[in-house]
DNA sequence: CCGAACAAGATTGCATACTAAATGACACAT
DNA sequence: ATGTGTCATTTAGTATGCAATCTTGTTCGG
């Protein structure tokens, strides 16, 4: 995908991300051609990638709308979650080089700084953030497989589609942290049954955090 | 996705499929619209879904060729498969309904009365593999998860890209079937971890089979 | 007052023309 | 003879116009 597409595919995908485009809003390529600055051509090519990825529905002659997602959805994307990533763990635990276990053990670190410093919650907030997903990724890699690595940064993306409606409490972060402490430990002494355990945990972990916080379902918008 | 794509997606999947585009060859736009009988924009919109769906490669710039797969993509795809495929069946084991169950008895019966018949390797090849078909996804479909039911249709419809250059023998046929008969009184126990190790097994055997059975990798086509 | 049919407007689907990029062949220099 | 630069050809990328379809507001009949 080329320039104008991929612009108008990140600038679609970003408004989705942080919520400009409310779920079930209707995406409409005019709308979207004064947006992005690009013709509609490029655009549908970007909606055509964001319905594959899940991003959107398009419905024939009736155009995009942003996705929504019941709980019933939620629930089904993090049990996918915890066993793909658990899974993603254990390999991880066996491939894992002492080089990439160096780089968690930086990243562990890195975040018990930011707990220790003067910064706001927020600050703290947005390192954990980059950091959790460092993390993760870096988990996905050493596993070793390249369509892993791809699902499961899509299926995680998706869960992020609701995470803005989240306020994340220090506490909430905490003990995130701590899973991944356990992670890091279990990776660096190579136990995949580890791993994968505080992996699943994680997840649903996170799972229970979402539902708690939930927004109601919001209803399609009416044509 | 509307007529004019639609066509041109069935069409350029088909032929990928059933070998007509051979793998690493190059799809051209032009080309593909002369054998479709549309224009190039569906042509494109079609490739667009082929590539989020794995079957090509599309480079900026130098168009689609169709995908090929390592060996190592081969065992990662039935690593994954035999993961969602055993957690499928576990959460089928569970909420399988009795009418379900009788479907599935009803699919084990019909290749049983097949074996038994005159018919030729090829018919019951044939029937093997449309009964094969009609069980995984009843499956699938029992788990409960629409996610979970998409994406093992597209990693499994990714596998059988491989599996027009296999033979079946009969003995191979004989052991996937009793496989399903062992899976379907898992099921109809309504014992999770039985059909899942049962499944796990049954993706593995399948993936011993491709391996042993498999061309050498083909290089990409010069350019 | 409600519902169905219709028509005007809006929006998507597809084709085509134009632009930009990459490939390949040939000539020239080394 | 081989490598390199240039240019023609091929192919992909994008914009735009027209046709087909859907949406919606309105009117007419019940």
């Amino acid at each position: 995908m080329s320039l104008a597409a991929e612009r108008a595919y990140e600038r679609i995908r970003t408004g989705i991300l942080n919520g400009e485009f409310a779920p079930a809003s209707r995406l409409k390529e005019e709308e979207l051609v004064r947006l992005c600055g690009v013709s509609r051509t490029p655009i549908r090519e970007a909606l055509g990638r964001l319905a594959a990825e899940d991003y959107v529905v398009v419905v024939p002659n009736q155009g995009a709308q942003v996705k929504t997602w019941s709980d019933a959805d939620m629930v089904d994307l993090f049990e996918l979650r915890a066993l793909l990533e658990g899974h993603a763990a254990a390999r991880a635990a066996r491939l894992v080089s002492t080089d990439e276990v160096r780089l968690l053990q930086d990243n562990i670190a890195e975040m018990d700084t930011a707990f220790a410093s003067a910064a706001s919650d927020d600050a703290k907030t947005d390192t954990f953030l980059r950091l959790n997903g460092e993390l993760h990724e870096a988990i996905w890699k050493a596993a070793g497989s390249d369509r892993l690595e791809s699902l499961l940064g899509r299926l995680v993306e998706q869960a992020l589609v609701v995470r803005t409606a989240h306020q994340f409490t220090l506490a909430r972060i905490a003990q995130s942290h701590q899973h991944h402490r356990d992670l890091v430990e279990a990776l660096a002494h190579g136990d995949p049954l580890w791993a994968e355990a505080v992996m699943r945990g994680h997840i649903r972990a996170a799972l229970k955090f979402v539902r708690q916080h939930a927004r109601r379902p919001v209803d399609p918008e009416p044509r």
